[in-house]
This record gives C-alpha cells, sequence and structure tokens, in this order.
DNA sequence: GGCTAGACTGTAAGCGCTTACATGTGCACA
DNA sequence: TGTGCACATGTAAGCGCTTACAGTCTAGCC
C-alpha cells in the first residue's frame, strides 16, 4: 500500500503538501494540488487512518456498545446509527456489553483505547455514577434508552413510564380492569419504568394494583410463556395482559392459546417494542411503538453536532411512545 | 490518559520493557514485571491500541461487512462473528454495503485502511473475479454466504441449492404437484441457487417447471405479498407456494389469507431462512434452516486460525440446511 | 529598486507504541 | 582468572501521518 511519502515523491512535493490536499487544511495552489491529486491516482493511495488517528488524534470514528447484536430491537438501533454516521463518513466499531458490568466496563475501555471521537452506551449494568464520571472524562458519552438527571442532554431515551401508562390506558378505556401484567427485570430502568407507569394509569382509574398479577420476566420469550402459565395457575380472573416487551407478549399469547384462551376474546394482550415481528403474530400484536431506528439515528446525530460539529442539527432528547392498535387487544365484554 | 513512557519512568525501567511485559514477548524477571506492572495499576495504564496497531502492523480487529444491519438475518450472523472473535480478544468493525457495488467497494476500503488484520464480508454486488484479486492482497478475506470455486477455501456457505431442493421435495413428498415459486432477486447468487435447487427437485419428479407460477421478489415482505396477490391473479391453480425467505413468506400468507385461503388447507407455504419471527407467523412457518449464527462463528473461527494462528480449529466451508416442519405445510387432499 | 504583506510550500518534531540491535550482567567451565 | 554464553535490559529507529514554524516567492507600493 502506497504511502504518503510516495505520493510526494511522485507528486515532486513534501508531505505536508499532500496532507493539505488530502485534508483541505490550507491554501494549495490548483496547479500542484491536480499534481498531488493525480500521483494519488496513480498509486491508488489510500490515507493509512491508523497513522491518520494517531497523528491527529481523532479517528473518525464512534464506538458502540449494545447489550446484544442479535434480535430485532438492537440491530436497529444500530441501523439507525450506522445510517446517519454513515451519511457523515463517521464510522461504528461496536462492542457488546450483555447487561454485564464488567463485560460492559471491558467494551468500553476497549472503545476509548481504540480512540473513538465518542461513545454511544446501551448499557445497563453500570451504575449511574459511573457513568457521570465516565462522561466527564474526555471521550463524550451518549446514553441511549437511559435517563441520568446529572447528564441529560447526553441522554437520548424513550418516555418508558408514558409508555407503560398508554398501554394500560388503552385496555382501560376499553373496559378491562382486571390487568395482569408481565414485566422486564426490575433491575433494568426501563423495565422498572414501565411498570410505573402502568400503576399510574390504574390509579388514574381507581383500579388497584394487584401484585398476585404481577410476574417479573426477563424480557425473553420464554418469560413471557413462564409468566402467563404462572398468572394461570394463580386462579386469579384476568381479561388483559400487559407485557414489558414484544418477545414476553409473543410467549404470553402461545400459552393462553395452548391452554384454550382466545385472544382478545378472552384475553386481551399488549406488548411493548413495536418491533420487526409483531405484525407476524397472531393475532397481530397490540404494542406500544419504540422508535429504535430514530434514536439511534438521534443518538448519531447528537455526536455530529457535539463532536464533529456539523451545524443546524437539532437534538431530541426523549421520545414519547405511541400505542399500535392491532388485533390482540378488544373491549372488554362480558 | 498515561502512556508507556509515564509506566516506565514510574517503574524504573525502559520503554522496551514495558512493552516486553505488557506482551509477553520476552524473558523479563519477576521482580521487574512487578514493578511495571503495579506502575501500570497506579496510573490506571492502558494501552494505546492506534498506537500499537501502527506500529505492529496489527490491529487485532477484523473488518466485517454486512448488507444491512437491521433484520434478524444479519445481526445474527454479526452475533455469531462477535462472540467468537470476543472470547479470543478480538474486536470488530462493522460496516454495512446495502447491496450496492460503490458502497460494497467503499467500506471494504475502509476496512482496510483502518489495518484490519482479516475481513468477513457478506457480500452481493461486487464480482467474483473482483473478490478473487481482493483475495489476493495482503488482508486475508472469508466469505459468507459466497461460494467462489477459485476461493474455495476462504468461503463460508449455505448450500442454498440443497436447500431449495428439500424445501420442494418435502411439498412434492406430500402430493403437491402444482407449486409456485417466489423467489428472491435472481442477481444474488443465493436466490438463483434456491431456484436451481427447486427446480432439481421437480424435474427428479418428473413435474415440469410453470414459469408461470414464479414471481421474482425481493426478499422484502412486500415483495412476498406482490407476488402471492399476483400469482392469484394468474387464476392459475396451485396448492403450494415456496418463497425465497420468510420475509417474503410472511407476506405471501397474509395476502392468501385476505383472499380467503386457508393455510395449509388451501395452499401450502414454505419459507427459506428460519428467521426469529418464523416460528411467531399464523400458522407457525415451515421453513429451511439457515444457521446463520454458526455460520458467523465458522468465519470467526476461519479467522483465529488462518490469521491469528490458533490451533485445533475445524473449519467446515459448507453448511447443509434442513427442512424445519411446522404447521404451514399440509399434504395436498384433493 | 527596495520593502513588505500575504500566499504558498517545505522542514522537522512529534503522536505512543514495537522491535532489531547493542549492551550489560552473572554464571559455568576450563 | 579468563572465556563464552544465556539471559535481562536498554537504545534508538521507525510505523504513516499531522502541524507548528520557518522559509520562499510574488505582487503591490512608495
Amino acid at each position: 500500500m502506497a504511502t504518503i511519502y510516495e505520493v510526494s515523491t511522485l507528486a515532486g512535493v513534501s508531505l505536508a503538501t499532500v496532507s493539505r490536499v488530502m485534508n483541505n487544511s490550507a491554501h494549495v495552489t490548483d496547479k500542484t494540488r491536480q499534481k498531488v491529486l493525480s500521483a494519488m491516482a496513480e498509486l491508488g493511495y489510500r490515507p493509512n487512518s491508523i497513522a491518520q488517528s494517531l497523528a491527529s488524534n481523532r479517528s473518525n470514528s464512534v464506538g458502540i456498545l449494545v447489550p446484544e447484536l442479535h434480535g430485532p430491537f438492537f440491530s436497529t438501533i444500530l441501523s439507525g446509527i450506522e445510517a446517519e454516521l454513515r451519511g457523515a463518513r463517521k464510522h461504528v466499531i461496536i462492542t457488546v456489553g450483555h447487561s454485564d458490568k464488567e463485560k460492559e466496563i471491558d467494551g468500553i475501555e476497549f472503545l476509548m483505547s481504540r480512540n473513538c471521537d465518542a461513545l454511544i452506551l446501551h448499557v445497563d449494568a453500570v451504575s449511574d455514577p459511573w457513568l457521570v464520571e465516565l462522561s466527564a472524562g474526555s471521550t463524550p458519552i451518549v446514553l441511549i434508552n437511559r435517563s441520568i438527571p446529572a447528564m441529560a442532554s447526553n441522554c437520548i431515551n424513550l418516555d418508558n413510564e408514558h409508555g407503560g401508562y398508554v398501554a394500560t390506558k388503552s385496555l382501560l378505556e376499553l373496559g378491562h380492569r382486571d390487568i395482569a401484567y408481565i414485566s422486564g427485570p426490575q433491575w433494568k430502568k426501563d423495565a422498572n419504568e414501565r411498570l410505573v407507569g402502568h400503576k399510574k394509569a390504574l390509579s388514574e382509574y381507581g383500579v388497584r394494583f394487584n401484585k398476585n398479577l404481577m410476574f417479573e420476566g426477563d424480557f425473553h420469550e420464554s418469560g413471557g410463556s413462564k409468566g402467563m402459565a404462572q398468572l394461570l395457575q394463580t386462579g386469579i380472573r384476568f381479561s388483559a395482559v400487559i407485557c414489558g416487551n414484544d418477545d414476553m407478549a409473543a410467549g404470553a399469547m402461545d400459552v393462553a392459546r395452548e391452554n384454550g384462551l382466545a385472544i382478545p376474546d378472552d384475553v386481551s394482550v399488549v406488548g411493548f417494542d413495536n418491533v420487526n415481528f409483531a405484525h407476524f403474530t397472531y393475532p397481530k400484536l397490540s404494542t406500544v411503538d419504540y422508535p429504535m431506528n430514530d434514536m439511534g439515528q438521534m443518538a448519531a446525530r447528537w455526536v455530529l453536532k457535539n463532536v464533529y460539529e456539523q451545524g443546524g442539527l437539532e437534538i431530541q432528547n426523549t421520545f414519547r411512545p405511541e400505542l399500535i392498535s392491532r388485533a390482540s387487544t378488544g373491549p372488554l365484554d362480558r
């Protein structure tokens, strides 16, 4: 691979001039520029971005950390980030945290050691104070799907509480009063906030939260299955169930059907996230729309604006989810 | 951030010794090693991997290019790659090609300019000869889901033809003879090979391929919908339809149902890929299992073996898909 | 013609590491 | 005591760029 040195000798100019042409960083006469450009073309020169990065202390790459790579949720976020950054000729280095504290820290350290210009993190396990401290360092940090007051402007998050609220309210409006809830793991903030919204809606309608109608799942399909199985076993009557995400909703619907329940006639089901398969389920799942792609895009835009100083960009820190009403919910009729 | 220089002065040794401790590259007395290690710990030192990479011409990172980031298919492949590489403390830099020639080349050039030690590519648009030439360069290349005889040992691929074959054969065995086919874009190799397998099975059973029962889709849900709509419009009778992938199968099933057809009683449907939502559809989709995770893992393993010289690894270049029989297919009864 | 400002280009010192080579040390052996 | 050798450590030259600073050249002015 040709180096800048070879380009400079072929063009008959100095290294510095070649560098200037590459970076448009100073006045270079058109004639010189042409010489350099044609030398580059002749040699098929491409700058070594590692060397650029070392010399300039800027890598034009943004580090991303997500809990998982597979599954529709995070891949859609990634897609939003990548598309936005790619348009600005920046690139992504992706790491996985598995919602595990050590792995998250390890991943972040790796990204920092790669001189990333900024980090976009979807972390679950590390603590708020740790993140606040991290963000006080020299590498800008954006948090996605997490809200920390001390660094609010670095957070791109969903109003999960509102999501939980609208999900529940939609059922209340349909006349349901005995509403079960299969939550995500409560140590995850988003799962917890959704539950808070649920309770808020209940209390607005004067319905008492019945903790026997709640099951704490794991955000996976199997958690939904288990949850539904357990709820049915209690023998307590319920006409609707809200699930912390769509995966669990799918599991819950399966088990409900296996137990001879018709959806939505016997039990209405609401999910959360509106992932790609939500409209493939049977019946098609009513769910709370999580604008993952948009939020990924917004996180990337934050970086473009605050790190790469691109002008004219509006940042929206909080997204308000809406209910997507499909066929898995119906009015209470008895 | 502390540099190796600060570590060396604090430990009272030379730069070279610190480097040796980091890389276990030569004999260093235990006493010296301890001094260095504690100096590192005291300073919270982490090596700058950009500088390491420039000096050693090795980046410990593997470049990945996939057509898309969103959707279950590629994200599962990525997940397989990342997990395997992560275990070996290697990292991934991910780029997207959008099945567009220019973007694919651009992405590959970016990855090479980042000094990736190897590239794992899922490319659709660039030509075989171009890839052969690329792979003759100094950066090792692995192709995933593509088979080029001239570089067969660098290819990790699915026997797509066999997949198309088993899908069709399963229907033939159920008694179907009028079998429609909604293919992927025929310029994509995998789509084409699946079709070849389909025809092969037909001819084995003495059934003529009817090109009026074929529709060329785009691998997206909407392509499946369009395909089914068009097939129904022809008025030609068919009792089963095979789709080039699961997304199209989902679209096709929807349209079939909208037209009053029962699945599988009026029409059997088979998909391809077995993506995450295949068992969420109604009825649950019979499909050809594409071991995306395993293949991603295998591509990563190839790199571990051939680039990072990790011993004891078996490479399997071709994977043979199997049919997953679910509820969307049934015997022909008339 | 001599002078100066401003535009262009070159020189060289790093960025934080790795590594070939040189040097130093201690020990076994004759 | 001298020799040779293996092991431990240091020295310094890069890796391919960026960029502060210095130098050269031209045009415009008195």
